[in-house]
DNA sequence: ATCGTCTATCGCCGATAGACGATGAACAAA
DNA sequence: TTTGTTCATCGTCTATCGGCGATAGACGAT
């Protein structure tokens, strides 16, 4: 899990981390994204670059997002680059959010 | 549910909505609010003020954000008002979020 | 009526996000 | 070598975010 153990008196340092995930799934085009790499196995910026309409120089912007993000695993393949979705990672922020709302409605 | 039916051909409009959600999340005093809010039953504004070590019009604004994503109820009483987090609308966020990652996993 | 408190909103700003085109590096093919 | 393709990065522009102080409205208390 990322949860370390219990931080100092609540979760504060948490809510940030929890934030910048979600930050990287916060757009339209980056959610697309990753449903189209999810789709398609393999991934080059190319690829995705048809697929949606923007420049190629946007897509790369979102594609760095989400590498930068750990939610996209990034590989250099001769000139093209292989773009593959990292499910743990992606899991990964899916529980956080699941644990924030629990954790919110505990309380209820 | 949120999915009005499907989209054209794939689910671009639901990317849409889904990082609009999630966009009132990705930050880290919203996220903080939210626990608080849920934490404590009765919330005006300066109580989260007092909580949060934020300027009032900033924490307004932030309430405001997540009440307009529908994530937090307003109810004005009296000279001050009540926040009361949406149990049910953050579930819905979670679980969208959820229903992207399993399809995104599903084709693993 | 006046004062103090609580809010929401306005205006302003610096910083960042998001888009693009241009450019250069890396590489395959000719 | 030259050409074409793919990609990341740079610089630029615009819009939005996130913060603040100031202000005005609503209300309770005096």
């Amino acid at each position: 899990m990322n949860t370390p153990l219990i931080e100092k008196t609540c979760g504060f340092a948490d809510s940030q981390s929890v934030a910048a995930k979600l930050a990287a799934l916060s757009h339209p085009a980056r959610i697309e994204i990753l449903r189209h790499l999810s789709a398609s196995r393999s991934c080059c910026c190319r690829e995705v670059v048809d697929h949606l309409d923007l420049a190629q120089s946007t897509v790369s912007q979102h594609l760095k997002i989400l590498v930068d993000a750990g939610l996209v695993r990034y590989e250099p393949d001769r000139q093209r680059s292989r773009y593959q979705v990292d499910s743990d990672a992606l899991a990964d922020v899916s529980a956080s959010l699941a644990e924030l709302v629990t954790s919110c409605c505990s309380g209820r």
